[in-house]
DNA sequence: TTGAATTAGTTAGCTACGCTAACTAACATA
DNA sequence: TATGTTAGTTAGCGTAGCTAACTAATTCAA
């Protein structure tokens, strides 16, 4: 895995490379755990990130939905099916264009979202827990560069 | 997404639930560019992960790879499946257990691991070169903490 | 020494997520 | 009105993850 090597074999310790590359193996492990918490929790992790983005940003059209979750428009329709099969969110259709397909969460949905995300981040945020406060300073403030990487 | 909103609807921000809740978005966010670009050079990112392992720690079993991976030993035997059909790798039968599968590089899977990391994070580098000094710091202090928080 | 348990890995079969291509339906416009 | 555009769905593919069930090899104990 890079990390393991990276201090023997990155260009610069520090480089945009080398960043780079570690936070690619990074990304990828904290995915791997997350998918298995996820998993056991019942709901998927981009179906918890669909609904979450329903919830809050209110009702949302499907290419609007898609472009949130930098996904396309198929997958995003699929996700959203699925939400709507298990009761979560409701389609509703818009009057003045009866194409759009616009999507709001259902109260089942936002009670799901409130105890899905506590259960969801249960694990990790025990783990967090157990960082140093300075450890979680140091996260936090990498959190918007993520974010920032994520959506270039 | 948690993101858009966690800083009005956080329990507390810088919170363990807070930051954990805010991480695992920007994980998935951040994979799923990371995804993208994988796909692009033609390498997905689980085999260019496994194949770095072997690259760089040298041969390993099938279980020390999935254990090392953090998935389980079926889906490493498919991914190293593929690695040995694109010439990558190469399985290596152990003379003193054979049912031991050993896996290591094959001069292919170095010479591409090399142009496939660079290829492969080019685009982030590119991203992160555009960061100030600090903010590279910031995600450097970072890492270790996340693959601390991937390993729990 | 042979028969049972254990261990390493593979195979089969499932679910889910991502994509593109091709389609339908609705709208806009020339 | 016919043509093009836009929103979304459906179909089909590939990959990754899992569990269950299997084979083969090793270990160990009666």
């Amino acid at each position: 895995m890079p990390v393991r090597q990276a201090s023997s074999h990155s260009p610069r310790a520090g480089s945009a490379e080398s960043v780079a590359d570690r936070l690619h193996s990074a990304a990828i492990h904290l995915l791997r755990r997350l998918r298995r918490e996820d998993d056991a929790s019942g709901v998927s992790a981009p179906r918890l990130s669909a609904l979450s983005v329903v919830v809050f940003g209110g009702p949302l059209t499907i290419g609007e939905l898609a472009a949130a979750e930098q996904v396309r428009v198929p997958t995003m329709s699929r996700l959203v099916a699925t939400l709507v099969t298990d009761g979560l969110v409701r389609r509703v259709l818009d009057s003045s264009d009866r194409r759009v397909v616009r999507v709001e969460a259902t109260p089942a949905g936002r009670t799901l979202l409130q105890a899905g995300r506590r259960r969801r981040v249960a694990a990790l945020a025990a783990d967090v827990a157990r960082l140093t406060a300075a450890e979680r300073r140091a996260i936090l403030a990498a959190i918007p560069l993520l974010e920032t990487l994520a959506g270039g």
